[in-house]
DNA sequence: ATGGCATGACAATCATGA
């Protein structure tokens, strides 16, 4: 029984809908993990999605953030424990979503960005790090198979970021948000890109500006983590670049993972 | 050079992203 999972910044579902239709219907994925859905829930797509095959659980909030899990119908079991945002840290913005598919615990997050080193955004962002990795200790003391995708706003190694020099120190790629990256690794997670051999350059974010997609100018900072059990059976991890072609793109591609 | 581009709220610019 395989099953396939995938995780995308939409940047706004309002705009991006027909890319992540166009998407669906080329890929099949069965569980789709979407970011920045910037959407009120009275105002989410789910019948469109239903339309396309999908069941959606989501939360989202006006202007910023949003999260939602979409799940193929045809291939998926009913979700179940659905948590929003994370009960050990008071959050107005909504930022994560969590449900349980057949033994399989599945967390979405659209970590914070930080704005800057040494912000009040960036300690929120290392707050909030701090809370996830709690709650997720005792969520992988619950669930031998336990997913964490999303969009990390880390860059966890030099090889993920276009210009290490340049980025040095830099928000997204600092050492504490690093070592942040680490201590989920620590929980026992494992980043199922890095378990199969890739291309040179592999990102998955490119600024709107500066022709930064063209010239591969990029950062690896949206992942898919897998507690051991499902690392074994992880048999790829990819990068879809095609939708960050389009015309008025998401600046985020989706990365694709496949268990066996 | 804190810009460059994109999105949303709002009605001309501004907050935010990464």
């Amino acid at each position: 029984m395989t099953l396939s999972v995938a995780t995308w910044n939409v940047n706004s579902l309002k705009v991006r809908l027909p890319h992540l239709l166009d998407w669906l219907r080329q890929h099949a994925t069965d569980v789709v993990c979407l970011q920045e859905t910037k959407l009120t829930d009275d105002k989410f797509p789910a019948e469109e999605l239903q339309a396309a095959g999908y069941r959606s659980v989501f939360a989202g909030q006006k202007t910023y953030n949003g999260v939602a899990i979409l799940l193929r119908e045809a291939s998926t079991a009913v979700p179940a424990e659905v948590q929003v945002n994370l009960p050990n840290f008071a959050d107005e913005q909504k930022r994560l979503i969590a449900l349980t598919l057949d033994g399989l615990r599945i967390v979405n997050g659209y970590f914070p960005n930080g704005q800057a080193v040494g912000s009040e955004k960036f300690g929120y962002k290392l707050q909030w790090l701090a809370a996830l990795t709690d709650w997720l200790r005792g969520e992988m003391a619950r669930h031998e198979q336990v997913l964490l995708a999303g969009d990390f706003n880390i860059a966890p190694e030099p090889r993920d970021v276009h210009d290490p020099a340049l980025w040095d120190g830099q928000v997204l790629f600092s050492e504490p948000e690093r070592a942040a990256f680490r201590a989920l690794l620590d929980l026992g997670l494992q980043d199922s890109f890095r378990l199969f051999e890739q291309p040179e350059r592999s990102y998955t974010w490119w600024d709107y500006r500066n022709l930064a997609f063209r010239r591969k100018m990029g950062l690896r900072i949206d992942h898919i983590l897998l507690s051991a059990p499902l690392a074994a059976r992880c048999a790829s991890c990819t990068i879809d670049v095609e939708p960050r072609r389009r015309e008025q793109p998401s600046d985020h591609a989706p990365v694709l993972a496949t268990l066996a």
